[in-house]
DNA sequence: GAGTCAATTAATATCGATATTTTATATGAG
DNA sequence: CTCATATAAAATATCGATATTAATTGACTC
């Protein structure tokens, strides 16, 4: 009955959650579509209050708008939105940064120290598990901060991005530039506890990927 | 059927966004509280799915929490989320108001002022038109700078605000201080396109509501 | 008595059917 | 031919019942 790859059984919602958000990030549900609840049901082979349920939670997640009394669609994209984006980006990252930079401890060293590796080695696991390891690379910077709202901010806004690169070049030659360099350079900073130098490494690493993607987005 | 005062009768799961929604504000559902869906179901006059789907939308605006199967729960308050909150509203209105400023127009100004008046007038008429008209002065503040996510953080903070007004004070004495003067300052600095002072203004304007809540917070 | 495990209770999650509302289509008047 | 209006089709929203899962209680061992 549960033919998902993954073993996890949570809900169904969740299932159809991970799922519905998986077409959008990827563009297999493009942005602006018409999501109807008939149709989505039928692909994920579950009902209609599991998939109803789990278009609210993406709305949470801004991948998904919601208009009363008629229904569900992804969130449209374009340029102005990915700027917006990246604006966003740039300013709160830069705060939860510098906060964990200044709340540095041994263990979060390490946790940052680790998670980069695994970054690392995930290159030649396939896209999935890169992209996976890169988030939490990165979420990891953040979370130090402790600030939970924020990091939820972070994390959504990241997510939101997904999309675009997606969008640009179909999620294909993303590692192009030299990104496992700009990676190093803002771990190394990280670790030294040089907040200045970090966040100016990390948010030349988030503008160097937005030039290259508003230019492939001309057309949105 | 419907015995809602107001005359709008949208959709159910609107209208228990919307009750279960001012419950949450105004501390009538406490923070924390586990939301039972029968319970709700039987004090807002309506079926589960509703309930459900409500609780899920709220669910974006941070006011709800959901864990997976084992239903939904008051966002929690407490004085460090207060704090953080205050700090994400000071570093993103402050990026609002300034872009919004910086691209102002006459059809701004005439929008400013007039919901600057509204809320003059709205003093008299009980809590909740001032309320209305209070948030609607502050948001319009922001939204020459059309950036539709970031006016979407700001409204929820302003509302997650509330509730801690509520908790501190039972919604009371709020307009003991010289709020209106404090809003009239930055008015005024906004129509000169004065940025600096107009963001001075709103900084300290926040900063003081946060530290005569943070006072009456201490046992959170 | 403290802790584990089974049986019971309560709550959530899900299904399938129906009612409502919106959107599309077609018909007729000016 | 355009616009408005009524009709038909499609989609959303909601209900009521059931299946699953989590929380509670109580019996039993050590």
């Amino acid at each position: 009955m549960m033919n998902d790859p993954r073993g996890k059984d949570a809900s169904a919602t969740h299932g159809a959650y991970l799922a519905i958000r998986e077409k959008i990030l990827t563009g297999d549900l493009p942005a602006g579509q018409k999501l109807k609840i008939e149709r989505l049901r039928e692909m994920l082979n579950t009902g209609a209050s599991p998939v109803r349920e789990a278009l609210s939670l993406l709305t949470s997640d801004l991948l998904v708008e919601r208009i009363d009394q008629r229904g569900f669609r992804a969130a449209p994209a374009n340029k102005a939105n990915f700027e917006e984006i990246l604006t966003l980006r740039c300013v709160l990252e830069d705060m939860a940064l510098r906060r964990s930079i200044e709340r540095s401890t041994r263990t979060w060293e390490d946790r940052l120290v680790l998670a980069h590796h695994h970054m690392t080695r995930a290159t030649d696991q396939g896209t999935a598990a890169f992209e996976e390891a890169h988030k939490t690379f990165h979420m990891t910077l953040l979370d130090n901060a402790s600030l939970a709202m924020l990091e939820r901010y972070c994390s959504q806004l990241y997510d939101l991005n997904i999309r675009y690169r997606y969008l640009a070049a179909r999620g294909a030659g993303y590692r192009r530039r030299d990104v496992s360099g700009e990676h190093r350079a803002i771990l190394d900073a990280a670790l030294e506890g040089d907040a200045d130098r970090a966040s100016a490494r990390l948010l030349d690493h988030y503008r160097l990927t937005g030039d290259y993607l508003v230019a492939e987005l001309d057309d949105l």
